[in-house]
DNA sequence: CATTATGTTAACATTAATATAAAATGAAAA
DNA sequence: TTTTCATTTTATATTAATGTTAACATAATG
């Protein structure tokens, strides 16, 4: 059957395909080429054709994509037609700002409770869910149904806060606490580091304002100075 | 002089080894192996020696790379000598979070102000700083010397909003509107998609429980029906 | 002087871009 | 109406570029 592993550098693009065409759906738009989504989406034809090949070719030739199936597809790609349950543990700011933004509910993701640490938070209402103390976070994960963890604590107990979920029969961990989870087979962890990809930002910035940005080389761009190395 | 463009896939690890290189300094460990730090970080020794070497070489034959010294130097690279004030618009539940949360102060990255179009929001004291209308932007800008703005707004918004801070004199967008912006060339776009990351995540899960993880390829892994395509 | 461990070159693997081939469309002609 | 045919546009194969890992030669250590 020859089913090759996708890589991850596909997949990190289908979100983006997936807003894109949900966008077209929604202006009625019923087909498009690769050429054109292409001029939308800025990356070019081929890779847009190549990506979606790797699925088993959604189009046509001679006509293009159909908007919608294509859009459907990439949805049941993204396992976007599943329910996911969710959990939050950590409910402070950044904790309370994801329960809040809870658009993730048109896609499937529902959150079910928030979990923190602190008594000042337990039974604050969060979209409807009571904060609740972290020692109800076994029982409830077992009675329902959880799949998706968010952490969203410091990342003093991150970890092992990360374990004992997984314990508890956790599937997957949304990570924001700025610590690397070590997690066995199977369990999948999605990052997001802040800090990191503010730093990212940092050194573009750095980089452009030293005159090396992507235009052609200059002088004096080279800002090494040569300090003392080794010990 | 030659000096090559570093691409931004060796820029994404540097946080991280900035991050595992502090730890290591406050434990107070001096020098580091490429190879040990390989087994703390879970990627390859020659990946490590490859990646300083973009910047000239940290380390010293027989020795290994000092801990505070190869700190210190990605710390310039990323440019967290420096000092950068930020400004928040959208002063929601994410843009608080991020205004609360500014563990970031340390790295040098100084919250100087919130603005938010609700007038309800007005007045607010976040991390000590008072939202305000949006029309206070344009002079805020100019007269505290911005160079990041953090954009928490819808994304409905987000592309005009983006379009007049640059205009304001802008250097740098870290955008979690779900939309993709355009800016000049020389403005840079840091984007904290949750949404897509969270997609990631649900293929992820997806793929795993059908069997199809990391392990071999298993029958009856494909799970395309094949479908009418086309239109 | 043997050992350690980097810097660097070379090999390999992955990803993206380009070129070619094939299928379907849609319009014009029979 | 049917058929032909040029055009559109995908799918596939090929080539190029990039990124990663391995190998090795060299320098400093102890």
């Amino acid at each position: 059957m020859e089913q090759k592993e996708i890589s991850q550098a596909v997949i990190s693009r289908l979100p983006r395909y997936f807003r894109y065409l949900g966008e077209l759906k929604d202006e009625g738009i019923e087909r498009i080429s690769s050429q054109e989504l292409s001029e939308l989406m800025q990356v070019t034809a081929s890779q847009i054709r190549q990506d979606f090949n790797n699925f088993g070719g959604f189009g046509q030739q001679g006509y293009g994509y159909n908007v919608e199936y294509l859009y459907d597809e990439i949805s049941k790609i993204l396992g976007l037609n599943k329910t996911h349950h969710l959990i939050i543990i950590g409910a402070g700011n950044l904790g309370q700002a994801i329960g809040n933004y809870m658009n993730f509910e048109r896609r499937g993701f529902i959150l079910k409770g928030l979990f923190d640490a602190n008594p000042a938070l337990t039974g604050k209402l969060v979209r409807g869910n009571a904060v609740q103390p972290m020692e109800n976070i076994e029982a409830f994960v077992k009675e329902n149904d959880i799949d998706i963890a968010v952490l969203t604590i410091p990342k003093t107990s991150a970890v092992s806060v990360a374990e004992q979920l997984v314990s508890y029969g956790i599937k997957a961990i949304w990570n924001f606490a700025h610590v690397d989870l070590k997690v066995p087979e199977g369990i999948q962890v999605e990052n997001v580091h802040l800090s990191d990809s503010l730093m990212k930002l940092s050194y573009n910035i750095n980089r452009y304002q030293l005159g090396c940005g992507s235009e052609r080389r200059k002088m004096g761009c080279d800002n090494e100075e040569q300090g003392a190395r080794g010990r």
